[in-house]
DNA sequence: GTCTATATCGGGATAGAC
DNA sequence: GTCTATCCCGATATAGAC
C-alpha cells in the first residue's frame, strides 16, 4: 500500500469486509462491524452492495484465489524437481504466515456453501495434468519415486495448511500451549516440509 | 445403535445437536432446525440446556474428542514403528470417511473460539514426549532419519485431514469436479499416506 | 454519496397452561 | 416434562432528508 493513497469509499468497505468475514465467517459478521471498520455507517454498505451476500461474493473471489496455490506457474518454471518443491512450499508457507486466519475461513465457508465453488472456478485452474505427465518422467528417468500429482498435491499443502487451519490445536495440545514455542514452530516448517517432502520422493 | 433402543429426550436433543451444528456451524445453526431434528419444540430445549452456548458445550468436547488423534495409545503399543504409523493412519481415516464434516467443524469452531479448547483439554492429552523419545531411539538406531515429534504429527494430521476439511477444493479443482474420482481418491489415501510418511522416514 | 431514522423479521429465550 | 404463545432484542434492509 503507498503511503499517500486515497481510498475510495469502495475500497474502505471491501477491506473492512475482508478483515470482519475472515475474522468472524459470513454468519458471525455484521454489517454494523464492517460499518465501524470502515468508519462509515451501515445503510451506505447496502448502497455500494445490495445485501451482506452481495458483498460477501465481492471479496470471496479474491480472498479464495489468494489461498489456491499457484501451482501451475511455479511447476512450469524450467528447475529440477527438488527445487521447484522448495520454491512452492517457501512461496505458500510465507503467504500463510501473512494471513494466518484465511485458511479457516476459506475452508469453512467453501464447505457451508460448496456452491460457491462454482463462482470462483475461472481462471484459478490447477492443471494436475501437466504436474502429473512431469512426475511421470522425472520417475522414468529415476530421478524421483513415482506418485500422482494428486496426492502429492494434497500431502504438501495439508502439511502446510494444517499448522495455521488447527493452531489451537497445535499449539494447545501438540506444544503444550505456548505461544513462543508455536512461532518457532511455524518458523520450522518450511524447511521441515522441504525435507520431508524431498525425502519421500527420493528412492 | 441398537435396535428397539429408546432415546431420552436429552438424548434426542444431543443427537439432533451434534447433527445441525455440525452441519451448519455454531453461528449458522438454528434453535428451531435442531428441535425439528429432534421431534421437539424448542421450549424444551431451553428446559434441558439454558441456550444456545450451553448446548453447544454439552456436544463439543465429545466431537472433539473424536477428533483428536488417539496417538497416545496406539503409539504406546510394541510394534516397530512403520507398522505403528500404518495402524494410525488407517485408523484415523476410517474415522474420517465416517464423519467427513467432523474436521471443517471443528477447525472452524477453534478458531473462532480458541478459549474453548480450555474447556476440552482434560484427558484429550497428547504427549508428544514419549512419541519423541521413541522417535529418538529408533534414530539412533538407524531405523530412520531423525525427525520431531510434533513434525511428524503434524505431517501425517495434515495429509489425513485436507481431503477432507479441503473438499470442495479437491473434488473441484484437483480433481476436476467428478465426485466419482472424488470417493477414489478417498480410498486410496490411506495407502498413499503410509506410504509417503514411510518413504519419508526411510535412509 | 452519505447520513439518521425506521421498517421488518428472525431467532433466542421465557411465561404459563396442561 | 412437554406444549403454545409471546416477549424482545439484534440484525438486515429501506426510506427519505441533506
Amino acid at each position: 500500500m503507498a503511503l499517500k493513497e486515497i481510498k475510495t469509499t469502495e475500497q474502505k468497505i471491501t477491506d473492512a469486509a475482508r478483515k470482519v468475514f475472515i475474522e468472524k465467517g459470513f454468519d458471525g459478521a455484521r454489517m454494523q462491524h464492517i460499518a465501524n471498520e470502515a468508519g462509515i455507517n451501515k445503510a451506505l454498505l447496502h448502497y455500494y452492495f445490495r445485501s451482506k451476500e452481495k458483498l460477501f461474493d465481492a471479496i470471496f473471489y479474491d480472498i479464495f484465489r489468494q489461498f489456491m496455490p499457484k501451482v501451475g506457474i511455479i511447476m512450469s518454471a524450467d528447475v529440477p524437481i527438488f527445487d521447484k518443491i522448495r520454491v512452492f512450499v517457501s512461496h505458500y508457507v510465507d503467504m500463510l504466515l501473512n494471513n494466518p486466519f484465511l485458511p479457516a475461513f476459506v475452508l469453512h465457508e467453501l464447505s457451508r456453501r460448496p456452491e460457491k465453488i462454482l463462482n470462483v472456478i475461472k481462471d484459478t485452474g490447477v492443471n494436475p495434468e501437466v504436474l502429473n505427465n512431469f512426475l511421470k518422467n522425472e520417475a522414468e528417468k529415476g530421478h524421483i519415486v513415482y506418485i500422482e500429482a494428486a496426492h502429492l498435491m494434497v500431502n504438501i499443502i495439508g502439511m502446510c495448511v494444517f499448522p495455521f487451519v488447527g493452531r489451537p490445536i497445535v499449539q494447545g495440545f501438540i506444544l503444550g500451549g505456548s505461544s513462543e514455542k508455536y512461532g518457532q514452530f511455524l518458523n520450522e516448517r518450511k524447511e521441515k516440509i522441504t525435507e520431508f517432502v524431498i525425502n519421500a520422493l527420493k528412492k
